[in-house]
DNA sequence: TCGTAATATTGCAATATAGCAATAAATAAA
DNA sequence: TTTATTTATTGCTATATTGCAATATTACGA
């Protein structure tokens, strides 16, 4: 029904799913290369940047603060983003482990 | 329109939000890491592991062997999945990159 | 105060995703 | 050949996501 049934999974499978669909939009992904290679707070340059719709980028931000990883001050009448690392790096940490699972497996199978 | 303007972003860019797509449901995740714990060929038992129905399941596995992170191989009436390591190492090292992003920054703004 | 600039929110349409019951397909066993 | 077992597919419903135009909000500057 469009709806995971996230009540059968851990908590932990739970939050790296979280994580994961975020970074499922190449928006998303674009956004925060943005943030990095700038390595400063970026004010309003993301619409100019990637090409989507002011209220479309809106959203896309929201999303990517909601679930922490930027940060957003209010400067005047516009607002800075920028990446919040500690985040970054809780997520980081989430997201290696899991892809970290095969250097335990020795064997092959098929 | 519920659809993603990928032609505004790179291939990169596509390739690593397709990816990270498919790890945004906690049942995607749950299977892979069945995979891997088991480490040997599945054949049948993922939908008791998992909670879900059978065409469920096997909707999923289907997204994930379209990916080509596993492989399916028939064995009499049952099919039995693997991981593709190949596979994983190549996914490994395009998610890795992208969290990796923040190794190179040393200064901070906000 | 009024106008301007920047961002957020709302409302809408179109497409995508998740889930499952029912059914189909494929193969092994009797 | 018939039956049982396993997996895939179909068809459907409900919810989620993407995108944008229009509008609201906020704060600065004249």
């Amino acid at each position: 029904m469009g709806l995971a049934k996230t009540e059968l999974f851990t908590a932990a499978q739970n939050e790296l799913a979280f994580f994961a669909k975020v970074f499922g939009h190449p928006a998303r992904v674009a956004i925060l290369q943005h943030l990095f290679k700038i390595n400063t707070c970026v004010c309003g340059d993301l619409v100019n940047e990637i090409g989507l719709a002011q209220a479309t980028i809106s959203q896309h931000l929201k999303e990517l603060k909601n679930l922490g990883l930027i940060q957003g001050n209010v400067e005047g009448t516009s607002v800075c983003y920028c990446i919040d690392k500690a985040k970054w790096m809780e997520m980081k940490k989430v997201m290696t482990e899991f892809l970290d699972q095969d250097i335990s497996i020795q064997t092959d199978c098929c």
